[in-house]
DNA sequence: CACATGGCGTACCGTACGTTACGGTTCGGC
DNA sequence: GCCGAACCGTAACGTACGGTACGCCATGTG
C-alpha cells in the first residue's frame, strides 16, 4: 500500500495568483505532456521563472503542486445515500460509475495519469501516490459507505467491502483506462458511458445483490 | 481503435548479437525506466553507440525494437480447448486469468507499459499501439475462441464476444494494473493470483454462464 | 600478406533545458 | 514622494544527452 496522507489539505496556502499559475501549468500539461518546460510554463502563466522556483522549489515541485491542485478541485460531495432502497442504491452506483468513467476519460485525467505513471518509474517524486490517493482510493472511500449501507439494508451481500469495491471498479473501468493511457482512440460519448454504467451496475448487483427473490433463502 | 498490424512478425531479421543488445536494453529499461541513455545501453551491451544508431536508427527506434523484441518473446501457444465441458472451460478461464495477472504484475511488463504510456502523450512513436496490440488485444484474440466454444457448447450465454471479454478483463484486472503502474506496492503472490483468478472466473460464469441449473429455463 | 569489413571505444558537437542571476517595474506602507 | 518587497522579462550558465566522426582491432578473403 502507499503511504496515506498524500492528499491531506493540499490546497493549503495558495494565493489566487498561484492558483492561476497552476491552472496554466495544468493546461500546458494536458497539451504537452511531460515535455513541458519551465520556460513554457512561465510564458503561459505570464510570470517569471524566478517566481516559479521561489514558489515551487524545482520542476518536480511544480509538477506535484499542479497535480495536487487539480486533485483539490475534484473533491466532490459524498452522496447522501441514507434513504436506502434498491432504486436509490442502483441510482447511486450508476452515478458513481458514470462519474468515474467521465473522470478517467477526461483529457486532464489522462494527462495527469500519464506523467504520474512516467514518474513512478524513477522514484524522484511521489506523483503516482498523489494520483492514486485522489483517484482510485478516494473513489473507494466515497463508495464504501454506500456499499455498507446497502448491506445494512439487506440489499447487498458481501463479506469484505474492499473486495466488493474492487469488483465494482473492474466492472466499470474494464480496459478503458489502460487503453486511453496507451493512446487508444476510444470514443466515450455520454450515451455509451451511461450504458456502461448501467451495465456495470446490473452486473455488480447480480454478483453481490442479496437474494431477495420470491423464493428467498 | 488503433491501426492493426502493429505486431506483424516483429522478430524479422535479428542476428543473435542484435537480440543480445536488445536484451541488454530491456534489462536497462526495467531498471532505469525511460531515463536510460544511449550511452548506458551501449555500455551495458558492450557495443558502440554508432552500432546502435546503425541498427536502430535513433533512440525511438531502439525503444520500439526493444518493446517488439519483448513482445515476440511472450507469444504463447493458444489453448486447445476443443474438449468442451464446464470443468475444462473453467480451467481455461482460470489459466487465462492467472497468466494475465502474472504478466501485468511482472517487472518487465510494468516497465514497458510505463514507457509506452509516457510516450503516448507526445505522439512521436507508437509504442502504446505496440504494447496494446501485444497485450490487451492479443489476449482478446486468444480468449475469444474459448468463449465462442463455450457458447457453442451451451455453457456460456452472451450476445457479443467483445463485451463478454471486456467484462472478464475487468473482473480479472480490476485495479491491479493501474495501481502497479502508479507505483503502488502490490504484493501478488502465486497464491493470491490463483485465488483472484478463481474468483474472477466464478464471477464471470455467474454473469455469463448459461442457466443450466436444475430448474432451467 | 594486403586489404576490406564490421564493430568497439571514445572523443566530440549541438542543443535543449533546468537553474540562477540581474536589471527594470509595480505596489503597498509611511 | 520614498523605500523595500514582490515580481516580470530575459540573459546567462552548466549539464546531460542525442547524434556523429574517427581511430583501432579482429576477422575473413584474395
Amino acid at each position: 500500500m502507499l503511504q496515506a496522507s498524500a492528499d491531506i489539505d493540499t490546497s493549503e496556502a495558495l494565493t489566487e495568483r498561484q492558483k492561476a499559475v497552476l491552472d496554466a501549468a495544468l493546461r500546458l500539461l494536458v497539451e504537452e505532456g511531460d515535455n513541458l518546460t519551465m520556460t513554457a510554463v512561465a510564458r503561459r502563466a505570464s510570470c517569471s521563472k524566478e517566481t516559479l522556483y521561489k514558489w515551487f522549489g524545482d520542476r518536480d515541485g511544480l509538477l506535484t503542486a499542479t497535480v495536487q491542485w487539480q486533485a483539490s478541485k475534484v473533491r466532490v460531495a459524498p452522496v447522501d445515500g441514507k434513504g436506502l432502497g434498491l432504486a436509490s442504491l442502483t441510482a447511486s452506483l450508476e452515478r458513481f460509475a458514470s462519474d468515474w468513467l467521465n473522470v478517467i476519460s477526461s483529457d486532464t485525467s489522462i494527462a495527469l495519469n500519464r506523467v504520474a505513471v512516467g514518474h513512478a518509474g524513477s522514484g524522484k517524486d511521489n506523483l503516482g501516490a498523489v494520483v492514486l490517493e485522489n483517484g482510485r482510493f478516494a473513489l473507494a472511500r466515497r463508495l464504501k459507505p454506500v456499499l455498507e449501507a446497502g448491506r445494512q439494508a439487506g440489499l447487498l451481500d458481501f463479506s469484505d467491502a474492499e473486495t466488493a469495491f474492487r469488483s465494482f471498479f473492474g466492472l466499470v473501468a474494464r480496459d478503458v483506462q489502460i487503453r486511453l493511457l496507451l493512446g487508444d482512440r476510444l470514443e466515450l460519448t455520454e450515451a455509451t458511458i451511461g450504458g456502461d454504467a448501467a451495465r456495470a451496475t446490473q452486473q455488480f448487483l447480480a454478483l453481490f445483490g442479496a437474494k431477495t427473490g420470491p423464493q428467498g433463502l
